[in-house]
DNA sequence: TAGATTGTTAATCGATTAACAATC
DNA sequence: TAGATTGTTAATCGATTAACAATC
Protein backbone atom coordinates (compact mmCIF):
# COMPACT_ATOMS: atom_id res chain seq x y z
CA UNK A 1 0.00 0.00 0.00
CA UNK A 2 2.49 2.29 1.01
CA UNK A 3 4.15 4.03 -2.06
CA UNK A 4 8.32 4.30 -1.80
CA UNK A 5 9.39 7.39 -2.11
CA UNK A 6 12.16 8.10 -4.17
CA UNK A 7 15.47 9.62 -2.21
CA UNK A 8 15.85 12.22 -4.80
CA UNK A 9 12.14 13.04 -3.77
CA UNK A 10 13.20 13.40 -0.58
CA UNK A 11 16.28 15.79 -0.56
CA UNK A 12 13.25 17.81 -2.80
CA UNK A 13 10.50 17.89 -0.38
CA UNK A 14 13.37 19.35 2.23
CA UNK A 15 14.33 22.14 0.50
CA UNK A 16 10.72 22.53 -0.37
CA UNK A 17 9.75 22.72 3.67
CA UNK A 18 12.10 25.09 4.13
CA UNK A 19 11.24 27.12 0.90
CA UNK A 20 7.81 27.22 2.52
CA UNK A 21 8.95 28.80 5.72
CA UNK A 22 10.55 31.51 3.91
CA UNK A 23 7.42 31.89 2.32
CA UNK A 24 5.44 32.16 5.37
CA UNK A 25 7.58 34.57 6.87
CA UNK A 26 7.20 36.50 4.30
CA UNK A 27 2.94 36.09 4.72
CA UNK A 28 2.63 34.60 0.92
CA UNK A 29 -0.53 32.24 0.89
CA UNK A 30 -0.75 30.38 -2.29
CA UNK A 31 2.18 28.88 -4.79
CA UNK A 32 2.05 27.15 -7.86
CA UNK A 33 4.32 24.87 -9.12
CA UNK A 34 5.96 26.62 -11.06
CA UNK A 35 7.19 29.11 -8.90
CA UNK A 36 8.24 26.91 -6.64
CA UNK A 37 10.39 25.18 -9.46
CA UNK A 38 11.80 28.55 -10.69
CA UNK A 39 12.75 29.68 -7.68
CA UNK A 40 14.32 25.90 -6.03
CA UNK A 41 15.79 25.34 -9.91
CA UNK A 42 13.78 22.27 -10.56
CA UNK A 43 11.05 21.75 -13.21
CA UNK A 44 7.51 22.23 -12.62
CA UNK A 45 6.58 18.68 -13.46
CA UNK A 46 9.14 17.48 -11.04
CA UNK A 47 7.64 19.80 -8.26
CA UNK A 48 4.10 18.47 -9.21
CA UNK A 49 5.25 14.79 -8.99
CA UNK A 50 6.84 15.33 -5.85
CA UNK A 51 3.97 16.50 -3.83
CA UNK A 52 2.21 14.02 -5.14
CA UNK A 53 3.78 11.96 -3.01
CA UNK A 54 2.36 13.76 0.03
CA UNK A 55 -1.57 13.09 -1.04
CA UNK A 56 -4.18 14.80 -1.83
CA UNK A 57 -2.70 18.50 -1.03
CA UNK A 58 -3.21 21.00 -4.32
CA UNK A 59 -6.38 23.08 -5.16
CA UNK A 60 -6.58 21.94 -8.59
CA UNK A 61 -6.42 24.99 -10.94
CA UNK A 62 -5.21 27.31 -7.92
CA UNK A 63 -1.64 26.24 -6.93
CA UNK A 64 -0.98 25.31 -3.25
CA UNK A 65 -1.63 26.31 0.34
CA UNK A 66 1.42 27.09 1.62
CA UNK A 67 0.41 26.11 4.96
CA UNK A 68 -1.25 23.15 4.18
CA UNK A 69 1.67 21.57 1.96
CA UNK A 70 3.94 22.60 4.95
CA UNK A 71 2.08 20.37 7.32
CA UNK A 72 1.42 17.91 4.80
CA UNK A 73 5.59 17.72 4.38
CA UNK A 74 6.11 17.43 7.92
CA UNK A 75 3.39 15.09 8.43
CA UNK A 76 4.73 12.76 5.85
CA UNK A 77 8.30 12.94 6.41
CA UNK A 78 7.55 13.46 10.24
CA UNK A 79 9.11 16.44 10.89
CA UNK A 80 6.75 17.38 13.55
CA UNK A 81 8.35 14.66 15.79
CA UNK A 82 10.70 16.33 18.73
CA UNK A 83 14.34 14.26 18.59
CA UNK A 84 17.10 14.32 20.35
CA UNK A 85 20.36 14.99 19.17
CA UNK A 86 24.21 15.22 20.26
CA UNK A 87 27.60 16.40 19.08
CA UNK A 88 30.66 14.46 19.02
CA UNK A 89 33.86 16.23 18.77
CA UNK A 90 33.89 19.77 20.97
CA UNK A 91 36.49 21.73 18.96
CA UNK A 92 35.82 24.60 17.08
CA UNK A 93 33.42 22.84 14.60
CA UNK A 94 31.55 21.27 17.13
CA UNK A 95 31.13 23.93 19.43
CA UNK A 96 30.20 25.84 16.76
CA UNK A 97 26.89 23.47 15.67
CA UNK A 98 26.33 23.04 19.79
CA UNK A 99 25.24 26.23 19.61
CA UNK A 100 23.14 26.57 16.34
CA UNK A 101 19.31 27.63 17.37
CA UNK A 102 17.85 26.97 14.18
CA UNK A 103 17.61 23.27 15.45
CA UNK A 104 15.38 23.78 18.41
CA UNK A 105 13.10 25.72 16.33
CA UNK A 106 12.77 23.00 13.99
CA UNK A 107 12.49 20.19 16.75
CA UNK A 108 15.78 18.89 17.29
CA UNK A 109 16.61 19.34 20.87
CA UNK A 110 20.89 18.80 21.42
CA UNK A 111 20.94 17.04 24.57
CA UNK A 112 24.52 15.89 25.13
CA UNK A 113 28.08 17.01 23.81
CA UNK A 114 31.06 14.39 24.06
CA UNK A 115 34.50 14.86 23.71
CA UNK A 116 37.55 12.58 24.39
CA UNK A 117 39.29 15.37 26.03
CA UNK A 118 37.99 15.18 29.99
CA UNK A 119 39.91 18.76 30.67
CA UNK A 120 38.02 20.02 27.52
CA UNK A 121 34.65 18.36 28.81
CA UNK A 122 35.27 20.45 32.55
CA UNK A 123 36.31 23.50 31.62
CA UNK A 124 34.07 25.03 29.04
CA UNK A 125 30.83 26.48 29.70
CA UNK A 126 28.01 25.60 27.47
CA UNK A 127 24.50 25.26 27.96
CA UNK A 128 24.18 21.57 26.84
CA UNK A 129 25.23 18.66 29.30
CA UNK A 130 29.37 17.51 27.94
CA UNK A 131 30.58 14.32 28.87
CA UNK A 132 33.60 12.03 28.06
CA UNK A 133 33.40 10.05 24.94
CA UNK A 134 33.16 6.70 26.65
CA UNK A 135 29.79 7.29 28.03
CA UNK A 136 28.48 7.97 24.39
CA UNK A 137 26.64 4.27 24.39
CA UNK A 138 25.39 4.68 27.24
CA UNK A 139 23.81 8.74 27.23
CA UNK A 140 22.67 7.97 23.76
CA UNK A 141 20.87 4.91 25.04
CA UNK A 142 19.53 7.14 28.55
CA UNK A 143 18.63 10.00 26.65
CA UNK A 144 17.33 8.56 23.53
CA UNK A 145 18.87 10.27 21.20
CA UNK A 146 18.43 9.78 17.65
CA UNK A 147 20.75 11.90 15.72
CA UNK A 148 24.33 12.43 15.85
CA UNK A 149 26.65 14.90 14.73
CA UNK A 150 30.38 13.58 14.48
CA UNK A 151 33.13 16.39 14.43
CA UNK A 152 36.49 14.52 15.92
CA UNK A 153 39.85 14.19 14.17
CA UNK A 154 38.94 11.55 11.31
CA UNK A 155 41.07 9.08 12.71
CA UNK A 156 38.36 8.46 15.38
CA UNK A 157 35.14 8.93 12.95
CA UNK A 158 34.75 4.93 12.44
CA UNK A 159 34.72 4.48 16.33
CA UNK A 160 32.71 6.95 17.24
CA UNK A 161 30.40 5.61 14.63
CA UNK A 162 29.99 2.31 16.58
CA UNK A 163 29.29 3.77 19.73
CA UNK A 164 26.89 5.61 18.22
CA UNK A 165 25.13 2.70 16.80
CA UNK A 166 25.48 0.49 19.71
CA UNK A 167 23.96 3.41 22.06
CA UNK A 168 20.82 2.92 19.15
CA UNK A 169 21.35 6.27 17.11
CA UNK A 170 19.31 6.03 13.92
CA UNK A 171 21.33 9.15 11.79
CA UNK A 172 24.62 9.91 11.62
CA UNK A 173 25.81 13.55 10.06
CA UNK A 174 29.64 12.77 9.65
CA UNK A 175 31.61 16.12 9.15
CA UNK A 176 34.95 13.91 8.81
CA UNK A 177 36.52 13.76 5.25
CA UNK A 178 36.39 9.54 5.47
CA UNK A 179 33.36 7.71 4.76
CA UNK A 180 31.81 5.88 7.87
CA UNK A 181 30.47 2.36 7.70
CA UNK A 182 27.31 1.61 10.34
CA UNK A 183 27.38 -1.93 11.63
CA UNK A 184 23.66 -2.01 11.56
CA UNK A 185 21.66 -1.20 7.68
CA UNK A 186 19.16 1.14 9.42
CA UNK A 187 21.40 3.52 10.76
CA UNK A 188 21.18 6.30 7.91
CA UNK A 189 24.30 8.32 7.12
CA UNK A 190 24.86 11.66 5.66
CA UNK A 191 28.43 12.66 4.71
CA UNK A 192 29.43 16.30 4.34
CA UNK A 193 32.64 17.36 4.40
CA UNK A 194 33.64 20.76 3.36
CA UNK A 195 36.65 19.27 1.79
CA UNK A 196 34.66 16.73 -0.17
CA UNK A 197 33.02 19.67 -1.74
CA UNK A 198 35.48 22.00 -2.40
CA UNK A 199 36.68 18.75 -4.24
CA UNK A 200 33.27 18.01 -6.40
CA UNK A 201 33.21 22.12 -6.81
CA UNK A 202 36.83 21.70 -8.41
CA UNK A 203 36.16 18.51 -10.72
CA UNK A 204 33.22 20.67 -11.70
CA UNK A 205 34.96 23.75 -12.75
CA UNK A 206 38.18 21.77 -14.49
CA UNK A 207 35.70 19.63 -16.67
CA UNK A 208 33.52 22.91 -17.64
CA UNK A 209 36.69 24.56 -18.63
CA UNK A 210 38.09 21.68 -20.63
CA UNK A 211 34.64 21.55 -22.13
CA UNK B 1 35.54 13.64 -28.19
CA UNK B 2 35.29 14.79 -24.87
CA UNK B 3 33.00 12.53 -23.05
CA UNK B 4 31.05 14.05 -20.24
CA UNK B 5 31.16 12.74 -16.64
CA UNK B 6 28.15 12.06 -15.15
CA UNK B 7 27.55 13.82 -11.75
CA UNK B 8 27.33 10.90 -9.20
CA UNK B 9 30.58 9.56 -11.04
CA UNK B 10 32.10 13.14 -10.22
CA UNK B 11 30.51 12.95 -6.53
CA UNK B 12 32.19 9.32 -6.13
CA UNK B 13 35.51 9.72 -7.52
CA UNK B 14 35.49 12.67 -5.21
CA UNK B 15 34.92 9.97 -2.40
CA UNK B 16 37.78 7.39 -3.71
CA UNK B 17 39.77 9.87 -3.86
CA UNK B 18 40.12 10.44 -0.36
CA UNK B 19 40.04 7.04 0.57
CA UNK B 20 43.10 6.51 -1.50
CA UNK B 21 44.59 8.81 0.61
CA UNK B 22 43.95 6.74 3.65
CA UNK B 23 45.49 3.55 1.08
CA UNK B 24 48.54 5.53 1.03
CA UNK B 25 48.60 6.45 4.73
CA UNK B 26 48.68 2.82 5.37
CA UNK B 27 50.93 2.07 2.70
CA UNK B 28 48.36 -0.43 0.04
CA UNK B 29 49.90 -0.30 -3.24
CA UNK B 30 47.19 -2.44 -5.04
CA UNK B 31 43.40 -2.69 -4.75
CA UNK B 32 40.87 -3.76 -6.56
CA UNK B 33 37.05 -2.70 -7.69
CA UNK B 34 35.78 -5.52 -5.64
CA UNK B 35 37.97 -4.11 -2.07
CA UNK B 36 36.31 -0.67 -3.47
CA UNK B 37 33.05 -1.59 -3.64
CA UNK B 38 32.89 -3.20 -0.12
CA UNK B 39 34.76 -0.29 1.94
CA UNK B 40 32.81 2.47 0.22
CA UNK B 41 29.42 0.68 -0.04
CA UNK B 42 29.11 0.68 -3.87
CA UNK B 43 29.28 -2.52 -6.12
CA UNK B 44 31.98 -3.61 -8.12
CA UNK B 45 30.63 -2.32 -11.42
CA UNK B 46 30.16 0.88 -11.01
CA UNK B 47 33.49 1.42 -9.09
CA UNK B 48 35.05 -0.07 -12.66
CA UNK B 49 32.68 2.14 -14.64
CA UNK B 50 33.68 4.89 -12.62
CA UNK B 51 37.03 4.85 -13.43
CA UNK B 52 37.11 3.59 -16.77
CA UNK B 53 36.26 7.64 -17.40
CA UNK B 54 39.71 8.21 -16.16
CA UNK B 55 41.57 6.52 -18.95
CA UNK B 56 43.48 3.82 -19.01
CA UNK B 57 44.65 3.10 -15.09
CA UNK B 58 43.62 -0.45 -14.14
CA UNK B 59 46.38 -3.64 -14.45
CA UNK B 60 43.96 -6.42 -16.14
CA UNK B 61 43.51 -9.51 -13.72
CA UNK B 62 45.79 -7.26 -11.29
CA UNK B 63 43.76 -4.62 -9.64
CA UNK B 64 44.44 -0.71 -9.61
CA UNK B 65 47.52 0.97 -8.26
CA UNK B 66 46.77 3.30 -5.61
CA UNK B 67 49.29 5.91 -6.45
CA UNK B 68 48.37 5.85 -9.98
CA UNK B 69 44.73 5.99 -9.46
CA UNK B 70 45.28 8.78 -7.27
CA UNK B 71 46.91 10.79 -9.79
CA UNK B 72 44.48 9.74 -12.56
CA UNK B 73 41.80 10.86 -10.55
CA UNK B 74 43.73 14.20 -9.53
CA UNK B 75 44.19 15.26 -13.17
CA UNK B 76 41.16 14.55 -14.88
CA UNK B 77 39.19 16.42 -12.01
CA UNK B 78 41.75 18.90 -11.39
CA UNK B 79 42.72 18.17 -7.56
CA UNK B 80 46.56 19.13 -8.29
CA UNK B 81 45.62 23.00 -9.16
CA UNK B 82 45.89 25.61 -6.08
CA UNK B 83 43.02 27.58 -5.90
CA UNK B 84 42.17 30.73 -3.61
CA UNK B 85 39.35 29.97 -1.11
CA UNK B 86 37.52 32.54 1.53
CA UNK B 87 34.94 32.31 4.00
CA UNK B 88 31.99 34.47 4.26
CA UNK B 89 30.68 35.58 7.64
CA UNK B 90 33.39 34.66 10.66
CA UNK B 91 31.09 34.07 13.45
CA UNK B 92 31.89 30.53 15.08
CA UNK B 93 31.29 28.52 12.24
CA UNK B 94 32.81 30.54 9.87
CA UNK B 95 35.65 30.94 12.09
CA UNK B 96 35.95 27.06 12.67
CA UNK B 97 36.38 26.89 8.77
CA UNK B 98 38.88 29.40 8.52
CA UNK B 99 41.13 27.16 10.88
CA UNK B 100 40.81 23.94 8.96
CA UNK B 101 44.13 22.85 8.14
CA UNK B 102 43.01 19.86 5.88
CA UNK B 103 42.76 22.73 3.13
CA UNK B 104 46.09 23.56 2.99
CA UNK B 105 47.25 19.93 2.10
CA UNK B 106 44.84 19.59 -0.42
CA UNK B 107 45.82 22.55 -2.35
CA UNK B 108 43.08 24.99 -1.21
CA UNK B 109 44.35 28.55 0.17
CA UNK B 110 41.74 30.41 2.39
CA UNK B 111 43.69 33.73 1.92
CA UNK B 112 40.01 36.26 2.74
CA UNK B 113 37.50 36.13 5.45
CA UNK B 114 34.72 38.89 5.21
CA UNK B 115 32.23 40.11 8.05
CA UNK B 116 29.78 42.69 8.22
CA UNK B 117 30.53 43.66 11.68
CA UNK B 118 33.93 45.79 11.19
CA UNK B 119 34.88 45.67 14.64
CA UNK B 120 35.14 41.92 14.80
CA UNK B 121 37.49 42.40 11.92
CA UNK B 122 39.66 44.47 13.81
CA UNK B 123 39.67 42.70 16.93
CA UNK B 124 39.64 39.46 15.97
CA UNK B 125 43.18 37.81 15.55
CA UNK B 126 43.66 35.12 12.58
CA UNK B 127 46.20 34.12 10.30
CA UNK B 128 43.95 34.75 7.60
CA UNK B 129 43.30 38.37 6.35
CA UNK B 130 39.96 39.82 7.12
CA UNK B 131 37.59 42.27 5.46
CA UNK B 132 34.70 44.05 5.46
CA UNK B 133 31.92 42.26 3.53
CA UNK B 134 31.35 45.48 1.16
CA UNK B 135 34.96 44.46 -0.43
CA UNK B 136 34.10 41.04 -1.56
CA UNK B 137 33.60 41.41 -4.39
CA UNK B 138 37.01 43.59 -4.68
CA UNK B 139 39.16 41.18 -2.96
CA UNK B 140 37.67 37.98 -5.11
CA UNK B 141 38.73 39.75 -8.11
CA UNK B 142 42.13 41.10 -6.42
CA UNK B 143 43.43 37.89 -4.94
CA UNK B 144 41.08 35.63 -8.09
CA UNK B 145 39.53 33.14 -5.46
CA UNK B 146 37.76 30.56 -7.13
CA UNK B 147 35.76 29.03 -4.35
CA UNK B 148 33.38 30.69 -1.51
CA UNK B 149 32.02 29.14 1.65
CA UNK B 150 29.23 31.26 2.85
CA UNK B 151 28.20 31.22 6.51
CA UNK B 152 26.04 34.03 7.10
CA UNK B 153 23.01 34.76 9.03
CA UNK B 154 20.53 33.17 6.07
CA UNK B 155 18.79 36.26 5.63
CA UNK B 156 22.31 37.83 3.64
CA UNK B 157 23.12 34.36 2.24
CA UNK B 158 21.97 35.64 -1.56
CA UNK B 159 23.51 39.46 -1.20
CA UNK B 160 26.85 37.45 -0.22
CA UNK B 161 26.14 34.97 -3.04
CA UNK B 162 25.91 38.10 -5.84
CA UNK B 163 28.62 39.38 -4.42
CA UNK B 164 30.93 36.58 -4.40
CA UNK B 165 29.57 35.59 -7.94
CA UNK B 166 30.16 39.91 -9.15
CA UNK B 167 33.62 38.92 -8.06
CA UNK B 168 34.07 36.40 -10.43
CA UNK B 169 33.61 33.27 -8.03
CA UNK B 170 33.76 29.83 -9.43
CA UNK B 171 31.99 27.97 -6.69
CA UNK B 172 30.31 28.62 -3.58
CA UNK B 173 29.46 26.04 -0.28
CA UNK B 174 26.23 27.67 1.14
CA UNK B 175 26.55 26.57 4.86
CA UNK B 176 23.07 28.77 5.47
CA UNK B 177 19.50 26.61 5.21
CA UNK B 178 18.53 28.76 2.21
CA UNK B 179 18.99 28.01 -1.27
CA UNK B 180 20.87 30.64 -3.21
CA UNK B 181 20.52 31.28 -6.91
CA UNK B 182 23.58 32.48 -9.00
CA UNK B 183 23.13 34.68 -11.51
CA UNK B 184 25.59 33.53 -13.86
CA UNK B 185 24.95 29.77 -14.33
CA UNK B 186 28.75 28.73 -14.86
CA UNK B 187 29.12 29.19 -11.12
CA UNK B 188 28.79 25.89 -8.99
CA UNK B 189 26.70 25.80 -5.96
CA UNK B 190 27.02 23.10 -3.26
CA UNK B 191 24.31 23.44 -0.04
CA UNK B 192 25.26 22.04 3.08
CA UNK B 193 23.30 22.71 5.86
CA UNK B 194 23.11 20.65 8.86
CA UNK B 195 19.62 21.65 9.50
CA UNK B 196 18.77 20.10 6.28
CA UNK B 197 20.71 17.47 6.80
CA UNK B 198 18.57 16.40 9.93
CA UNK B 199 15.38 16.48 8.25
CA UNK B 200 16.43 14.27 5.45
CA UNK B 201 17.72 12.13 8.37
CA UNK B 202 14.54 12.48 10.17
CA UNK B 203 12.73 11.61 6.89
CA UNK B 204 14.44 8.36 5.97
CA UNK B 205 13.90 7.66 9.93
CA UNK B 206 9.98 8.08 9.62
CA UNK B 207 9.57 6.42 6.04
CA UNK B 208 11.76 3.08 7.68
CA UNK B 209 8.85 2.93 10.72
CA UNK B 210 5.84 3.49 8.33
CA UNK B 211 7.27 0.66 6.13
C1' DT C 1 48.73 -22.43 -17.10
C1' DA C 2 44.81 -21.19 -14.15
C1' DG C 3 42.76 -17.82 -11.35
C1' DA C 4 41.76 -13.21 -10.80
C1' DT C 5 40.22 -9.04 -12.25
C1' DT C 6 39.69 -5.39 -15.58
C1' DG C 7 37.18 -3.02 -19.41
C1' DT C 8 33.17 -2.75 -22.14
C1' DT C 9 28.89 -3.87 -24.14
C1' DA C 10 24.08 -5.07 -23.26
C1' DA C 11 19.96 -5.26 -20.19
C1' DT C 12 17.53 -3.39 -16.54
C1' DC C 13 15.94 -0.21 -13.65
C1' DG C 14 14.45 4.21 -11.96
C1' DA C 15 13.90 9.04 -12.33
C1' DT C 16 12.92 13.06 -15.06
C1' DT C 17 10.48 15.30 -18.60
C1' DA C 18 6.58 15.78 -21.51
C1' DA C 19 1.77 15.80 -22.49
C1' DC C 20 -2.86 16.36 -21.49
C1' DA C 21 -7.22 15.43 -19.43
C1' DA C 22 -9.63 16.88 -15.25
C1' DT C 23 -11.44 20.68 -12.84
C1' DC C 24 -11.49 24.71 -9.91
C1' DT D 1 -17.27 30.83 -18.70
C1' DA D 2 -12.29 30.96 -19.73
C1' DG D 3 -7.80 30.81 -17.94
C1' DA D 4 -4.85 28.66 -14.88
C1' DT D 5 -2.95 24.96 -12.80
C1' DT D 6 -3.10 20.42 -10.76
C1' DG D 7 -2.70 15.30 -11.00
C1' DT D 8 -1.49 11.40 -13.64
C1' DT D 9 -0.25 8.59 -17.40
C1' DA D 10 3.09 7.90 -21.11
C1' DA D 11 7.70 8.73 -23.26
C1' DT D 12 12.31 9.72 -22.71
C1' DC D 13 16.45 9.82 -20.73
C1' DG D 14 20.30 8.47 -17.90
C1' DA D 15 22.43 5.69 -14.53
C1' DT D 16 23.11 1.27 -12.38
C1' DT D 17 23.56 -3.55 -12.64
C1' DA D 18 24.67 -7.64 -15.06
C1' DA D 19 27.38 -10.40 -18.11
C1' DC D 20 31.38 -11.78 -20.28
C1' DA D 21 35.24 -11.52 -23.31
C1' DA D 22 40.02 -9.95 -22.96
C1' DT D 23 44.24 -10.59 -20.70
C1' DC D 24 47.70 -10.23 -17.14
Amino acid sequence: MQTDIPKPTIARLCLLYRYLDELIRNDVQTISSSQIGRRLSMNSHNVRKDIGYLGDVGNLGAGYDVIKLKKAIAAKLGFNQQRNACVVGIGRLGSAILNFEQFQVHGYKIVAGFDANINKIETMRTSVALFPSHMIVEIVRRFDIQLGVIAVPEKAAQKVTDQLVEGGIKGIVNLTPVVIKPKQSDVFVRNLSILGDFHYLSALITLNQNK
